[in-house]
DNA sequence: ACGATATTGTTGCAAATGCAACAGAAATAT
DNA sequence: ATATTTCTGTTGCATTTGCAACAATATCGT
């Protein structure tokens, strides 16, 4: 869902500045390392440049869902978390990652409507947060796996402008995203496959 | 869930001057009433002030879907929202609403880090859109409808500072906003009741 | 290239949830 | 003050979904 990217509509030369000007620094993250653990103390925020990362929340017993994953261009930290003690969250490399790392504060400082790129960027770290969300909500609001699965593939595949799909996270964590149990998701795969409502093998889905 | 407000941290000076700046109008809006339909063209946002507003998706038979609700403070509206031929979206007045209306732009125009007021509005916006739609999701991805409530339940608790709680919403949306079935949550309200984990009659839940 | 690890795919069974339908209470409108 | 609409509360039953457990692939790391 990469048109929810921090850098949308900015050239490369406006990016190297904002990137300056929020002071962000690219650091790299090992797959399965924990990025940031959002604290009501941490002041961190990322955006991803290259890999795959999750926001987890962490019961009491130490499990862990995914309540959202993140491709390259994407937003995530504190800043848009609940400061809350009502759940623990955490962002994880769930591939290798590439990450530009600033506080909080800088999205937001030194602004002046006379830099236009400033401003494009706050918005588009506006819309891309929310409507990320937003979509993430109307999924799970759907009441059945196949409502969920294909609302997730409606707009995977707008986003993408294709019909045919290759899933960005594994099928085992899309359950999770989706938030069903991964066996019954994949009996309703088999039966959309039966009904000729898709076509899959693996993470390869094409929508008939 | 009202430390999501769009003003927080401004006094009454400011909040008329940014008013003013961003190029808000009061309106009134009667119950039942349509206040924005969310098209790709729509460019309106709004601050509730008083009532109770929701944001549905609306479905190809018409059925409406709550996927938000929106208390004093709290900012909505295509900005916030996906742009996408998935699903219509509409913010509808649950109760009678006073809102603030104003153009999206507006948000980030004529900023200048000197107007600090105007900056902490902007962090302001990020955050509250940001964080009620995490928690949200953090609500619906709790796998049981006891969770669910429990999860709910809590945020609502740390929100109002109180064990004792009066929901914001009638009972039959609140199964929609958690996204089960109300009997099936009318039931497992009564367990729970059974089993003293709380103690509620009607929209009155205390916590034990 | 190989072993280790992660992911996909499947099933039987139990349990939770949704659906439909209705009665009664509460709130709202006139 | 009363009628109308909305909301709460309940039940039986069908269905979906989750859980547990396992085999078969695929992917990753060295």
């Amino acid at each position: 869902m990469n048109k929810y990217s921090a850098f949308n509509g900015l050239n490369t030369a406006e990016k190297a500045e904002l990137i300056e000007q929020i002071n962000a620094k690219e650091k790299l993250y090992e797959k399965g390392r924990r990025i940031f653990t959002l604290t009501s103390e941490s002041d961190e925020t990322g955006i991803l440049i290259q890999g795959l990362a999750y926001l987890v929340s962490i019961n009491n017993y130490g499990e862990e869902n995914i309540l959202e994953y993140y491709s390259p261009g994407n937003i995530f930290g504190s800043y848009f978390s609940p400061d809350t003690n009502v759940n623990l969250y955490a962002i994880t490399a769930k591939k290798d990652c590439n990450i530009l790392v600033f506080k909080n504060t800088n999205i937001v400082s030194n602004v002046n409507s006379v830099n236009k790129y400033h401003i494009k960027f706050i918005n588009n770290v506006i819309t891309s947060a929310s409507r990320k969300s937003q979509i993430h909500i109307d999924i799970l609001s759907q009441r059945t796996i196949r409502k969920k699965l294909l609302t997730y593939l409606s707009y995977l595949s707008e986003n993408e402008g294709t019909r045919t799909l290759t899933l960005p996270i594994p099928l085992s964590d899309l359950a999770d995203y989706i938030c069903v149990d991964r066996s019954a998701m994949m009996r309703e795969i088999r039966k959309m496959n039966n009904e000729s409502i898709i076509t899959s093998k693996g993470k390869v889905i094409s929508i008939l």
